[in-house]
DNA sequence: TTTATAGTTTACCTATCAGTACAAAATGCT
DNA sequence: AGCATTTTGTACTGATAGGTAAACTATAAA
């Protein structure tokens, strides 16, 4: 039983790879099969709801990592600056200065949206939240530190779809390097 | 033979909006004929080189619009902020305050992409450069009009994925505001 | 009115898709 | 050891994928 969920938990970073690099009908059961090494047989033990349910699982981790690793840092920091700065990083090196693709920004524009339409609006309603939270500090109205938070997070999706399309992880860092110091300019008027 | 070329033209709108909406993969010919009214003989007949060479014509299609649309007025307008400007408006018509997907962008993300990497190549490139162009008046280096281009676009591209994944128009309204007046602000600098 | 061409319909091809069934293995427990 | 459960490999299903072939219709110039 436990070698059971150690199995499955190791193969959803690899699970999530492949929806990444291929989109959700991209990536079909025998490339799944051949990129995580499991067979048909297993895949449908550990995923009895098949394709659906292995991006569900990862769209979890996903969410999970996020959770601990950007949002919470972001809503209880002592130094929400800090928290954005720490943001910033966290987030080029997880997208690979825009190298690696945001699974999700991608499936919201793809055909399978309205599959996980839930989790799409989750994952960016509280990236969006969580960031106003640590913004509001430095700005004017809870409108004002919301639209920045918008600004932010479009430019974080834009600086991947650019950078992708150009193939040139340079483009996804100057434009965090850009975000990063206009919001440190910002902190510093305090 | 004049008839041809017509039908044809008349096609690619509907072709490149069932790539819009479905992506290349997801694109089927059964979905292609069905949405463009031809049956398979008939888009064999238009597009020898079959799918791919269906959405090379789109790419091209939308290649013209921008370039006349968007491009030409860029570096050739008298007055840049005002060219820059209208971008701003055409963009948000165009993409429909992010209900229409950037057909380019979303292939960049896609499987498909090296299929067709230097049509999307080119088309940011370009939108970048002459983007540029019209920014460098109002700025102190080539190098920094050039960042603030990137910014632009990848802003642009970040609204259409965060406004589709949360379904609201609004959010690509208010991204597109806070960008257009924040180049109205650095234009009445000078 | 004949004839070449443009365009369309229909049937068919092979490959692959997601998913299922189930027996053969491993594996863990006693 | 023997037994029960978990895990896998294999072979299959029906549906659909992109693409092809050829017979057919419509058009219009000679």
């Amino acid at each position: 039983m436990a070698r059971t969920v150690a199995e499955k938990a190791d193969s959803l970073p690899l699970l999530a790879e492949v929806f990444r690099e291929h989109g959700y009908e991209g990536a079909s059961l025998s490339l799944i099969s051949q990129t995580t090494g499991l067979g048909k047989g297993s895949l449908y033990h550990f995923f009895p709801g098949g394709k659906e349910e292995m991006m569900a699982s990862v769209l979890t981790s996903i969410d999970h990592w996020f959770e601990e690793e950007i949002f919470h840092p972001l809503q209880t920091s002592a130094s929400p600056a800090t928290a954005i700065e720490a943001m910033f990083e966290n987030v080029r090196t997880y997208f690979a200065s825009g190298q690696r693709v945001c699974l999700v920004g991608l499936l919201g524009l793809s055909d399978s949206r309205d599959r996980f339409s839930t989790a799409i609006r989750t994952y960016f309603t509280r990236w969006v939240e969580t960031l106003t939270v640590a913004l509001r500090p430095g700005c004017q109205t809870n409108q004002a530190a919301r639209e920045q938070a918008e600004q932010i997070v479009a430019g974080i999706q834009g600086a991947i779809v650019l950078a992708r399309a150009l193939g040139s992880p340079d483009v996804f860092d100057r434009i965090l390097d850009e975000m990063k110091s206009r919001q440190h300019a910002k902190s510093r008027e305090y």
